[in-house]
DNA sequence: TGGCCGTGATCGGTTACTTCA
DNA sequence: CATGAAGTAACCGATCACGGC
C-alpha cells in the first residue's frame, strides 16, 4: 500500500514541499477506505444554521453527535479544549501535521470530539503555524538585508579609496595584494583565497551551503571577486 | 470595563478526483 | 472509448467571534 504523505517524513512550513495537492494526492489514494468510514450516519441538520463546512462535517463524519456547540438562538458557543486535549492534538501534530480521516476518527474518539473538531483544529494549527514561519523568515530577510545594506556600503568606501588611491599613487595601487574583504560572500561566508579560481568557489558552495542549511540557500549570487591586475 | 490576544469556528474559493450522460 | 459537466472531498486564507487576561 501506498505510504501517507505524513508517514514520509514531510513536514509543514514555507519551504516544504508537502503541498495541499500532494497531499491530497496520496488522501485520494484512501478513497474507498474514505468512503466507508464517511458515511452519513447522523445527516441530520442542527436548529442552528448550518454552513456548508459544517454540513459536510456531518455527512463526513458520521459518529459526529448533533450538539454543535450553537445555542437555540444560533449564538456560537466557542469551545474550549482541556489541557490534555490540547497535548493529544499537540503531540499528534508534531507527529503528522496532516491527517486521514482514519486518524482523524480515532483521535476525535479518544478525546472525545467532533471529528469536524479535529479537523478544524488541524486547519488552524496548520494556518497558524506557518503565519508564525512567515514572521520568522520576513525576521530572518530583514536581518539579511540589514547586513548586506551595511556590506555594500562598506564596499562602495573601499572603492572609493581605490579609486582615490590609484589616482594619487598609481604604482602602489598595482603592486598592493588584492583587498581580502571582496572575497567573501557575507551571507554565505564562502571565502577565496587571493590565487583562487572560480573552480575553488564552485568546490566551496556545497560544503558552505550544508553548512549554512537555509541560509547557504538565499545567496544566488556569484562571489565579488576583484579583478586581478595583470 | 474596554482592548488585546489566543483560538475555535465559519465562509468562500481552489484543486483533484469520481461519476454519469 | 473519450469527453465534458456536475458532484464531492479536502484543503487553504481570511475573517468572525468568544472568552480570558
Amino acid at each position: 500500500m501506498m505510504e501517507r504523505a505524513e508517514d514520509l517524513g514531510l513536514s509543514l512550513s514555507l519551504s516544504s514541499s508537502l503541498t495541499p495537492r500532494t497531499h491530497h494526492v496520496a488522501m485520494q489514494l484512501h478513497a474507498p477506505e474514505r468512503r466507508f468510514l464517511e458515511m452519513p450516519l447522523l445527516p441530520a441538520k442542527r436548529v442552528c444554521e448550518v454552513s456548508a463546512d459544517e454540513e459536510r462535517s456531518s455527512q463526513r463524519g458520521g459518529s459526529d453527535d448533533e450538539d454543535g456547540g450553537c445555542g437555540m438562538d444560533g449564538s456560537r458557543k466557542k469551545l474550549r479544549l482541556s489541557k490534555d486535549q490540547s497535548a493529544v492534538l499537540e503531540d499528534s501534530f508534531r507527529e503528522h501535521p496532516t491527517l486521514n480521516p482514519r486518524q482523524k476518527a480515532a483521535l476525535a474518539q479518544q478525546l472525545g470530539l467532533r471529528s469536524r473538531q479535529v479537523e478544524v483544529w488541524f486547519q488552524n494549527r496548520r494556518a497558524r503555524t506557518k503565519l508564525k514561519q512567515t514572521e520568522v523568515d520576513c525576521e530572518f530577510l530583514k536581518r539579511c538585508c540589514e547586513t548586506l545594506t551595511e556590506e555594500n556600503r562598506r564596499l562602495q568606501k573601499e572603492v572609493q579609496e581605490l579609486r582615490a588611491l590609484k589616482l594619487v599613487s598609481p604604482h602602489q595601487y598595482m603592486h598592493m595584494s588584492p583587498p581580502t574583504t571582496l572575497t567573501m560572500c557575507p551571507s554565505c561566508e564562502r571565502v577565496s583565497n587571493n590565487n583562487n579560481t572560480n573552480n575553488n568557489n564552485n568546490n566551496n558552495n556545497n560544503t558552505a551551503d550544508r553548512r549554512n542549511g537555509v541560509e547557504g540557500a538565499i545567496c544566488h549570487r556569484p562571489i565579488a571577486v576583484r579583478p586581478q591586475h595583470s
